[in-house]
DNA sequence: TGTCGGCGGATTCTATAGAATATTGCACCG
DNA sequence: CGGTGCAATATTCTATAGAATCCGCCGACA
């Protein structure tokens, strides 16, 4: 046992207990995923990982069954949970498929989004370039979110919704911030989506959404492969599912 | 405790042990969803269902994680999992999604698969249609999982075949072999996508499987319909995921 | 009468134990 | 020298216990 400093009842090493534990957990193995701190074929032991978080590995198991079905990682059944590879194909088909649905949803909300709404996000939308011009990428993160979950939640299309914050899942919270040129691609795209749901242009609203999408993704890919996290392309076979 | 026999070591209620009890428990609320057996507001009981099926809570719960993550259940930290209500919107939506993403990989695989394996595929899809002949709704579906399994691979897009794989679990395997006309759609369909793999002519492989899903979700819709699983389109927001 | 607060039951959530299963190293045999 | 069986070890996986939290109820008090 390496570490295995097991938390008796009352005190625990983690902060604030307001979210639980599986989801702290996944955040944290999608981040060391990310950032290369994981890499491809490893697999990620249950207990090791609790002992180093400080918790048990009930919650552990309970996140990398979470990251299984989003597809981060592979479970092995009585073998284990491993890294899936990331390819830069990879990040570009998940932003495509990703640029898809939020181009369908921004679509719908120029449509049902009523003008009092489209100036609120305006107002959201001026903060956020104001934020991007003093570098502060965690407020440019924080106004993002919210003007993209008023979009969607305009749409008032769950199931589509649900599919989309899957895809967004997949790059932590917070980490677009440390990605060069973000913050200004952010402010920048988002003016042509804006022209277009004041206009109620569903079609002009899909485009600049979808192309704000791919914006990102290309951004992102230019990043991992910088920092050396990106596989090269498999030609073999490795399923990510037995489907 | 209703059930409630805690099963001793070496004897199990569940018949064979080859998947573990988190995926079983999954495909059985899958499929007690989709029958309409589970409704709209119900919280899922971990340690009722857990009882009922012979089992205990930890499986359970593993289970509901995966579903909540699928976005079929929503998790309410500290209350529990809810079923999230099924509009014939969502489903739509749903099969919308997985014709794009099934058409971008039908289109890769116009280009990837050579022609031995085109008429291995012709074969399967020969002995599909057969089945479809004798109603024989298992044999089909097995046949049909196949092909799509052969044509998924063949694009070696991992990422993009999780992201489908994760849309197509939201229907139970066999579920389809239920449902009137399927099986009929199924043999018909494939034939426009066996043409353009045939002509390696990647856009209108993507063209017909992707109307070949929407058809498919036509069907599904009708289905659910008239066994009235589905529910009526909310007007007010029910997010299932607090993204 | 209406509201606040605490009490009790139900449920979630994390920790932990033990059985089942996989893996590794090594001795033994061909 | 190579392969095979076996024992030791590591890990997964399910069950279970107990703490934390939530919910409804009821009585006190204004």
């Amino acid at each position: 046992m390496p570490v295995g400093q097991a938390p008796r009842t009352g005190r625990r090493p983690v902060p604030a207990v307001r979210h639980q534990l599986s989801e702290m957990v996944a955040s944290h193995v999608r981040e060391a995923i990310m950032i290369g701190e994981l890499r491809a074929p490893d697999y990620i032991r249950t207990e090791h990982l609790a002992a180093e978080l400080g918790i048990s590995a009930t919650p552990v198991r309970e996140a990398l069954m979470i990251l299984h079905s989003e597809g981060a990682v592979r479970w092995e059944p009585r073998r284990g949970f491993r890294v899936l590879p990331i390819t830069a194909q990879d990040v570009a088909d998940l932003f495509a498929v990703q640029a898809h649905i939020a181009g369908e949803l921004a679509a719908r909300a120029a449509r049902a989004l009523d003008d009092a709404e489209i100036e609120r996000l305006q107002r959201i939308q001026t903060r956020l370039e104001a934020a991007a011009r003093d570098r502060d990428a965690e407020q440019v993160d924080r106004l993002n979110h919210e003007i993209h979950r008023t979009i969607n939640r305009s749409s008032a299309s769950h199931r589509m919704t649900s599919l989309l914050s899957l895809t967004v899942h997949y790059v932590p919270l917070g980490f677009f911030g440390t990605i060069e040129g973000w913050a200004e691609a952010s402010a920048h795209d988002h003016s042509a989506v804006f022209d277009a749901l004041r206009a109620h242009d569903a079609d002009a609203a899909r485009d600049a959404m979808a192309e704000h999408i791919r914006h990102i993704g290309r951004l992102l890919i230019d990043h991992l492969k910088s920092h050396d996290v990106l596989s090269e392309p498999t030609s073999g076979n490795r399923p990510a599912h037995q489907t």
